[in-house]
DNA sequence: CGAGCGATTGAAAAGACTCAACCACCGTGG
DNA sequence: CCACGGTGGTTGAGTCTTTTCAATCGCTCG
């Protein structure tokens, strides 16, 4: 649910934008787009959009954290990606062609802009380092999920909760990891419960420490090396 | 181990340019194309290329079948990929400037046609249509790898094995699938053990019939409904 | 203070893997 | 032509991981 429409963000101040696909925009194009796209407020556990259904355009994320998951069986969902700020989400599908194969929820309040297709599309036109980064960035996403696919088919529960929690590291940087337990699990791909109890041995053994729901990293290299097996 | 350079397969006439990526060249970019790409026959277990090295150009598939992997855990292959004719393999890591993270290793004999990195980002330059082809294919495969992901956390080997056995379907359409027993289960991402016991129960449910090596699916419905869970 | 949801625990069952042995096919060389 | 060796395919048994189901706990919000 969308809380209100603000227009306060400027594209060419957004704190965001240094680690954004849009870094490469000129003034122009910056103020062209800052006219061009509409903010709004998210709550938690508000829906960006849902599978199945048709991109409008792209969300930029300004402010907050998204899960991006699939549901598979039984709808259990999947977590392939969460999204921090500086993020576009959803472009994926708008340049396929075809309706998400994906939802994108809010885990936390958002802040985030909306940009038509038709202005999302004019950007990869006319820029061609705009474009250029977009291709880049789908082709490293497309690897990186070849590795997943052969993490999720090989690796055991426990190594593949490693790898999980050095993700979510690089994502949440100094802040702990703030997940629900089953967030968590559907991120590794495993039961709430295993996750739990896998949790819970990482913080016997000292690797970790939990404040209630929040996740503390103590010792990665820990976690690397039990993360390679 | 590649067995004879030879210049006598015509792009403009591929048998394969239809269902491939160079099909919107024109024929001016198609002259072009053949007299800068070299051709080369391979046999069966032959690398194209392998995981951490650098690519210096990709692969457009004339005749023959590919399989494209990582190495999980204790080197153990997980096949990602099984290009067909008229597939351009190895782009990916091209576009994204990294190494390698995939090999690609034939199955059968095939024909194949090298196309240098100089010459593929000069027709992404050129032609639009040729660029917006492969954005559109890294945007779909993004997608379908989403789904591989989910289905590998969450489907139980038998699932998997029936979505994986469907795929097959469509890459070799009428012939019979032929593939190791090994490459099956690194295709289904489980154990060759555990592979054959499921091929024995689908057969004796009449869902396949087998021929030595070779697999011949009788009832695609009954996959599918088993895919589903 | 009580309801309700998320977190946690325990016990049992199921699914998949590992290991070891054996079989079957195929090409080679005598 | 046949014995031999090797590779890939198959089977069985035992073990371990992970899931499932049920029950309990504990915080947070009205």
């Amino acid at each position: 649910m969308l809380i209100k429409t603000y227009k306060n963000i400027s594209c060419s101040n957004c704190q965001s934008k240094s680690h954004s696909l849009i870094e490469n925009l000129n003034s122009e194009e910056l103020n062209n787009l800052e006219q061009n796209r509409g903010c709004s407020f998210y709550k938690k556990s508000d829906y960006l959009f849902l599978e199945g259904s048709y991109p409008r355009g792209v969300y930029c994320l300004n402010h907050g954290k998204v899960k991006v998951f699939t549901r598979g069986n039984e709808g259990k969902e999947q977590i392939i990606h969460i999204a921090k700020p500086g993020e576009i989400i959803g472009f994926r599908a708008m340049l396929s062609g075809d309706p998400y194969l994906v939802s994108a929820e809010t885990i936390e309040e958002c802040a985030v802009c909306f940009i038509s297709k038709d202005e999302f599309f004019k950007m990869m036109d006319s820029n061609s380092e705009f474009r250029n980064d977009i291709i880049k960035g789908l082709s490293k996403e497309l690897g990186e999920r070849a590795v997943s696919i052969t993490d999720m088919a090989q690796k055991s529960v426990r190594e593949r909760l490693a790898v999980g929690l050095l993700q979510l590291k690089e994502i949440y940087g100094t802040e702990p990891i703030n997940l629900s337990r089953e967030d968590l699990a559907n991120f590794v791909g495993t039961a709430t419960e295993t996750l739990i109890r896998l949790l819970k041995e990482f913080k016997n053994e000292g690797i970790i420490e939990t404040q209630t729901r929040k996740v503390i990293i103590l010792k990665s290299d820990k976690l690397h090396q039990l993360a390679g097996k």
